[in-house]
RNA sequence: GGGGGUGCGCCGGAGUGGGAGAGCCGGGCCAGACUGUAAAUCUGGUGUCUCUGACUGAAUAGGUUCGAAUCCUAUCACCCCCA
């Protein structure tokens, strides 16, 4: 029997509406609770923060990735140099995702332009090489030499990084795929699986812990079968990966479909999701994390989070904020929303200041962290329902 | 003071040198997209109107011509050379 000594997963409070609940994760560089969020720092930084920031904030846990790190600067130098917390500074929880996004993301280019069949990346698609059972072959990106991640080449290089919480490779399936390759890929997947698992225990130290992907597409059937396999395995946490569908209510139905053949006595994660009306429906249906870039990415886009603005949000490039005085944010806590106007933000933005995207990005942490706060006390108090109606009233 | 050159759209550049062009490339400006980040990226729009079509427009004012951004005259501005 698989032991992952260093972690634990409680739940402290199951909502009686829905299938929301309060979990709490222990782990060798501290606990949190959950639903909680997990930002981006894909190549070992957040782009436009720091740690100070993340503490500010309140963040709880992060996620690197092993195909970005593997390339540069290298899971040895990292391992070096003391591992992925000592080397970037973030001494809290900490996740590192595979590397199977990759396999979709450089082939396929980005969720919008696969579901939409558009590819605005140009030569893009050209570094993933080739997949097959034995691994995923790519081109560097950086000076074109060829890498090749295995599950066991995945679960060595994380590893090395030393991530809390390591993921099993995998093919994030796109959404342009007949069922037939979709579930080929989820047998792929499935074995992939037990080959990360196996390397896992072969080299298992007790500083991390491994979680499980859940492919099959936009499938039913498949979906269930890939949730009974991983749940059937002795993996510490489950993610929910491939392609979720073409819009929110696929999405959803997706995520049902996956959670049906889940054990809830494990934590559970929904990947690459973050938008704020998608958290609220997936914590109610038992998602305990999330991670996303959109919230940092769309900062440097100009856009801050705000509950009460259309989509949650409000783009300060917009011409009608020159000279409006007011914070981003009237309810957030954050320092950005304590010291700085919207007009400065947006002359910041105007003139590509590296300022106003730092500040937007405090914002939008912080306005995530307070969103995860306020569900859990939701949970905590019992009126989950209650409170998303509340809060997404003025919508 | 004399000679030469150049002037177009919010700005800069290229190009054209009697049959136009509301054209090209940057930038700016106005919006939008973005969901396990090759993303401080990418896309669209940017004279006016009664908008599938019209109208106005090439420094300013005249002139030549069937027709002028293009040729002529004057004026203005800027640049270069000479004094």
């Amino acid at each position: 029997m698989l032991e992952y000594p260093g972690f634990k997963f409680d739940i402290l409070k199951e909502d009686s509406e829905t299938n929301a609940r309060l979990g709490y994760i222990s782990t060798p560089h501290g606990d949190f609770e959950t639903p909680n969020f997990i930002f981006c720092a894909t190549k070992a930084a957040i782009k436009g923060a720091g740690p100070d920031d993340l503490k500010e904030v309140k963040t709880d846990i992060i996620l690197s990735n092993t195909y970005h790190l593997l390339l540069r600067p290298g899971p040895d130098l990292v391992e070096k140099m003391g591992g992925l917390h000592k080397f970037m500074g973030w001494d809290g929880p900490m996740l590192t995702d595979s590397g199977g996004f990759q396999i979709f993301s450089l082939g396929h280019g980005s969720v919008a332009e696969e579901i939409k069949g558009k590819n605005r990346s140009k030569g893009r698609n050209t570094t993933l090489r080739k997949i097959t059972e034995e691994g995923a072959t790519f081109k560097s990106y950086i000076d074109g030499s060829m890498h090749t991640l295995t599950p066991e080449s995945s679960i060595e290089t994380q590893r090395k990084l030393g991530a809390d919480f390591i993921l099993v490779l995998d093919e994030c399936t796109p959404f342009h795929v007949d069922k037939r390759y979709t579930e080929r890929s989820m047998e792929m997947s499935h074995r992939w699986g037990d080959r990360s698992l196996e390397e896992f225990k072969r080299t298992h130290t007790g500083k991390q812990a491994l979680y499980g992907i859940v492919q099959g597409g936009i499938h039913e059937d498949l979906r269930l079968r890939s949730s009974q396999f991983v749940s059937s395995r002795e993996f510490f946490g489950h993610a929910i990966g491939g392609s979720l569908g073409a819009d929110k209510q696929q999405m959803y139905d997706v995520v049902d479909y996956a959670m049906a053949g889940l054990s809830k006595d494990r934590p559970i994660h929904l990947l690459g999701i973050g938008g704020i009306d998608d958290i609220w429906e997936n914590v109610a249906k038992g998602i305990d994390t999330f991670d996303c870039v959109s919230p940092t990415r769309i900062a440097r886009h100009a856009w801050a989070l705000i509950r009460t603005e259309k989509n949650f949000k409000l783009n300060l490039h917009n011409s009608r904020f020159r000279n409006d005085p007011k914070p981003l944010d009237p309810e957030c806590d954050c320092s950005t929303c304590q010291n700085y106007s919207r007009a400065y933000i947006h002359y910041l933005m105007k003139a590509k200041e590296l300022q106003g995207m730092h500040l937007l990005v405090v914002h939008n942490m912080r306005f995530m962290m307070r969103l995860a706060e306020t569900i859990r006390e939701a949970i905590r108090e019992d009126r989950f329902l209650e409170t998303k109606r509340a809060w997404m009233g003025e919508q």
